[in-house]
DNA sequence: GTCTATATTGTGATAGAC
DNA sequence: GTCTATCACAATATAGAC
């Protein structure tokens, strides 16, 4: 059995966590390894401990449980982006906020990616609310771009929503390749994706940087 | 049926393309958008228009399918790559080869997707050697940072490996909401992230930008 | 090269005992 | 709340005619 995810199970298996708790995160560390489509329910009540049958006396079904975890990882990011943006006044507002998002991401990284890239896998009914939902938290990061435009923290030759795309770029592909334990933590990683986002990666541009050496 | 996807295998189905070759672009079309496993042979079939058992005399596994995609878009890129780049010697040389990058990805869209996405579904033996060409690939890049920070292009604050992964990162997550036919070409988007990933999108760092009005 | 028909396995989900 | 046993169906793939 593949270890990284049966780890992913054993860190639940302490008491104290629900095993509706243990379905959802064991299923968000499968999902990402195998997608959703690709990932059974066997292997899910196999990581588990469980028999496939006793699954279902806690969900209903298989899409249920991608819904819930798109749902939970939409409604903690926008509340963690919320909460380090209670307004931007300067360029290390915007910082912060890279900074958090990243964190969030790198710390979330199982059920951020699901919500992500497994999210065609919902029902159309629940497509639509998770979309309402991913779509509210973009528009907080659209938002923040198009103030930091106004007051000058940011280049305005570009429209907001193609500033905010590119900085979910650089943000969001980071779910494929960071992993945690490596040399780069989840706060030095934010620190240079900020950094990137806001000065560039050439030479000249980080000569004025703040704390450059 | 969905109406991106038939265009998609209609548009190949003028005379002079083989079958293989209609196999190939229509499972591109559909792996992209509902994933490897998430797509099936029957729809496949439907989409070209043939029965589902009629597509097994032009190959034998579904899989197949997903390791000549893979091999198809790494083999163009590494080759449009190498071409765009025979020696970085100036922060003009990085920008050109990043646009013809973005051009190449957003150009060949439902291979490059599938083939960074559905890697997973291959069997043991072709994701070792899928993994090599993709490798060989992200070495290429690798190299023209490391040359690039030697020159005093690029900073060297940072790793080479990190600084290639912060650019595919910017260039790579195109592939989830670039469509053609938008307020932005491939040029036009290579430009945009050539700019962002050379001077950031602080308007400070714009102000001495060659061509800013 | 495509067809109809079918084999075979894997899938999500349920029934009902404990 | 978990179990054994099983259902109903969808999946990939094959056989053999035309």
């Amino acid at each position: 059995m593949n270890k990284a995810l049966s780890n992913a199970a054993d860190e639940t298996s302490a008491t104290g966590i629900s095993t509706s708790e243990r379905i959802l995160s064991t299923s968000a560390a499968l999902f990402r390894e195998k997608g959703y489509a690709g990932s059974t329910t066997r292997e899910l009540a196999e990581l588990l401990g469980i028999r496939k049958a006793s699954l279902y006396h806690h969900i209903e079904t298989k899409e249920e449980i991608l819904y819930q975890i798109c749902i939970a990882s939409l409604t903690r990011i926008i509340d963690e982006i919320s909460k380090s943006i209670t307004e931007v006044v300067s360029q290390e507002d915007l910082r912060t906020m890279i900074r958090s998002h990243v964190v969030e991401i790198v710390g979330t990284r199982d059920f951020h990616s699901v919500m992500l890239t497994e999210m065609r896998g919902l029902t159309p009914d629940h497509l639509v609310e998770v979309v309402a939902l991913r779509d509210r938290y973009e528009q907080l990061i659209r938002d923040v771009v198009s103030q930091s435009q106004s007051l000058g923290i940011l280049r305005d030759d570009v429209a907001a929503k193609y500033l905010m795309l590119c900085l979910l770029n650089l943000l969001n592909w980071t779910i494929f390749w960071f992993k945690p334990g490596g040399d780069l933590d989840g706060e030095e990683l934010g620190d240079l994706l900020a950094s990137i986002y806001l000065e560039g990666a050439s030479q000249m541009s980080t000569l004025g940087r703040v704390g450059a050496s």
